[in-house]
DNA sequence: TTATCATATTAGAAAATTCTAATATGTTTA
DNA sequence: TAAACATATTAGAATTTTCTAATATGATAA
């Protein structure tokens, strides 16, 4: 029973978990882009793009509409990016603890 | 170069993104634990859980400590449970607008 | 020191993810 | 309507993840 908040909230972590969706949420952090624009910022294959932009989608994380021939996509709720910039920070200050026990080591 | 901040994001969120890792992290919310405590809970194989608990180790959210003949668990940094907690919020916030387009589907 | 207990590691099969290349779909323009 | 453009989908190979079963390691107890 509770075993499906767990199982839900893994799926949405996993949408996250590839650096190349992580680069499409920051390319959309401000603004709707077709995916002329998106997988021209990327420079990675039309066909890949469309396929991560997918799982995005499918995850609830982006939405898009046509405009014309283009398809717009944007970010549906901008709490998406407390996660993401959450885990910049915990890396961040990761990285930088890391640093220190090195200078220490350095003694 | 601002690559691998992605890359590094990415990690952190595949560590997360399977619900037996999520459970492992909610067992050790308030806790340290042996392995044999832990795997007792989650009703799996100790082999299983033994690799899964070296994930969220590997990835620097859990750590360890030999206590006599056992390993004892506990989570490193609370602050990863920003994270999932924010995750579950989200999730049960999409849920509930679900349901509140579903009711008025209703009407 | 041998047996037992707790945990980790390994091997290997099955499933899932990711990428590229090719093709399909839908829109606009000539 | 045909050609060109934008995007999605599919197929298939390579890689990664996940699980189970078997084995290894390391600590304690007999």
């Amino acid at each position: 029973m509770n075993d499906i908040i767990f199982k839900l909230s893994a799926s949405y972590l996993k949408a996250l978990s590839h650096p190349t969706r992580l680069k499409i949420l920051d390319i959309l952090k401000d603004e709707e882009l077709c995916v002329c624009k998106i997988f021209e910022a990327l420079e990675l294959e039309q066909s890949n793009v469309s396929q991560h932009l997918r799982v995005l989608k499918d995850q609830g994380i982006l939405v898009s509409r046509r405009e014309g021939a283009n398809i717009m996509y944007r970010v549906k709720d901008k709490d998406v990016f407390n996660i993401v910039n959450k885990v910049k920070e915990i890396l961040i200050r990761q990285l930088n603890e890391t640093q220190d026990l090195l200078e220490k080591e350095g003694d």
